[in-house]
DNA sequence: GATGAATGAGGATTCATTCAT
DNA sequence: TATGAATGAATCCTCATTCAT
């Protein structure tokens, strides 16, 4: 997790000052995903990354400051997860459920990063917005590249991406941030959500005629 | 959007207290829709409701508790509106569309209950996965009932319903909340998420044998 | 326990009216007894009464003003139980030893007065000087008796009677508000004391000439 | 008066931590000795210390937590008062005068301590308790002392105690604490409580026979 | 850079009291 | 008389942010 481009007078210019930056992240990430950010304070914060209360604002100018960061640094995180996992010769099809598995081990490993993007649509819409319309754009993009390859219907476009990426979001949800006792595998989640894809809901009767 | 239950103690007992319990739910609604829970503070919605601060009081025990009579309220109100757009003769998929074509108009028309749904997530966890948990439900329910009428897949399940549901959700946020010039209509958002649920992604081209 | 005399616009004219009075001084004690007088609120009093908030203004001025009915109440009804365990014709010490007996027994029947009582020192000062100023003088008359019968010392005076009450208070304190298992009998308590009245402490042992 | 112990993450670390202490506690045993817990205020404390509303919970919890601590220091401070007043190898009857006789001197001198370890019935009932039982028990020791020495009466317990404590006390709240024009010097008040503990009050009349 | 004390605006909540019905 | 809704001043407490060391 890198982190997010920052004012630069606030960036730290010793390797004691990396250290404490990233205790700041670190306590930051777990206590806006444990509590969220109006419950999370600063001062949990930096007693959490073990620093005087007046360090934070060696680093950050405001609390939205490094919420701000954080989400940004876990928009990146995520993307790149998704990224990794897909080349651009698998066959669409196998690009989206690469995807899928690769969003819902990632959820399933960060718990709290889902969290603090969701938290954003409250406490900065700009990047909660960004983020998913992104996102969007890639798979609408991933479509696009289906459909020229013949393997998906052409003309699929946003409103197909945002269908998509809605379904692997609450996938996500259910399946990994509120996984319980009993729940199918993801892997078998992927595999009806891929079919899904595929076929779509109807049965393969054919049209009467 | 009718009053959820609340302490008995709570209820008003007179005409005039009912008026006043309206003014503030109003209120309140207006509020959280706009500024978000942290934002709105009790005397914004007392004074937005024209009642004093104490009366606040005299029928919610907290702010929390007028939030979470608000989601219970609401959440009520999406599936009301979803429910009151399908019939259970209509064809299966036409259902589909015809909830998701309901629920984007819903959305478009009160955007601050989205917010106030979303925002439950962080404010009152409980009420929002018993919201979701119980919309799935129901469209597992239209899955299943769908598969057993032979014209969709048999073996739909609760996977299906998740997916489903943040398909309609994301596009929601989409096109309804997130509408802007240029956007398609509703209308056609309808049509093509149908189509994804119809047929899938997937070209027609016959598999090669 | 009668009532003390309030505002005569605020006495009762009515049978019905006269019991909503008594419930709300039943309910008052209870409620300044187990909570005290801070903790205690109206509201808490006239629902413990059973009667409406507003009746309660019918009845006295303010939350002070019930409370003063109380503590004159109270400490009539613990003068009244102390005089009635005495009569002037007794020894005098044995005077002495009824006294505190009847008011080991009555604090101890009646331990929510006690409390009253005292908070009256913070709530109502003048009620809570005068209720002990009142006893002193009443013990000082006694012990100016029993020096004219002979039968204790001539020049026995408020001193004297100040240090009788708050032995008599501190006991009753001890053995009946926070009595405890394994504390002796009332019985041995007065006995006790009443020897401390009698000799003193100090040992019997001639003087050495 | 000595700070009692306290969370060790509010203890000041600073000698500037210190000096606001300080203030506080003194502010606040102004407060509670003049207006009384209940009508004192944080604020009120503050503003009288000289220091900042947020301050005040750099160092306490709570007003409850400020008076404790008040408490507890009072009562150290009304202890060492006695003690120091007193030393084992005086006559036991002359312990007893000296330590009502520094008792009457001290709550003359701090009228405020009085109040505020008596509102401590109502406001930290535990501590008051603990108060008054450790003061008992040390008088207890006292007589038994002196019942060794042969010069009190032997089987002396913990009834006396209360009852000695009972009679200091209430002197004190008649001639230290309320204290008025034409009262009896200190030294004559304990003269004759002296005389009352060394020979009770009856009178030197042989038994009739 | 690090520390931790100081600041004070802001907000939730309580409750005695008034008043219309 | 009884009722219970309405009022709003008062108070405790939190916490982001500043600042002196």
């Amino acid at each position: 997790m890198e982190t997010a481009t920052r004012d630069s007078d606030k960036a730290p210019r010793t390797e004691r000052g990396r250290r404490t930056l990233r205790k700041l992240l670190d306590a930051a990430a777990s206590e806006f995903g444990e509590r969220g950010f109006h419950e999370a304070s600063i001062s949990t914060i930096t007693r959490r990354a073990g620093v005087a209360l007046g360090s934070f604002y060696t680093y950050f100018d405001s609390k939205d400051a490094i919420f701000r960061a954080l989400v940004s640094d876990m928009s990146d995180a995520v993307k790149m997860a998704a990224r990794e996992a897909i080349s651009p010769d698998m066959p669409p099809l196998e690009i989206e459920r690469a995807a899928l598995e690769a969003f819902l081990r990632f959820a399933g490993e960060h718990k709290e990063i889902y969290r603090i993007i969701d938290e954003a649509e409250f406490v900065d819409p700009e990047s909660y917005q960004g983020h998913y319309r992104t996102i969007a754009q890639r798979i609408a993009d991933r479509l696009a590249s289906g459909g020229a390859k013949g393997e998906m219907r052409s003309g699929l476009g946003e409103v197909e991406a945002w269908a998509v990426m809605g379904m692997n979001v609450f996938l996500g949800l259910r399946y990994a941030i509120w996984a319980q006792e009993g729940d199918p595998e993801c892997a078998a989640v992927v595999t009806r959500a891929n079919l899904l894809l595929a076929k779509g809901l109807a049965s393969n009767r054919p049209d009467p005629v």
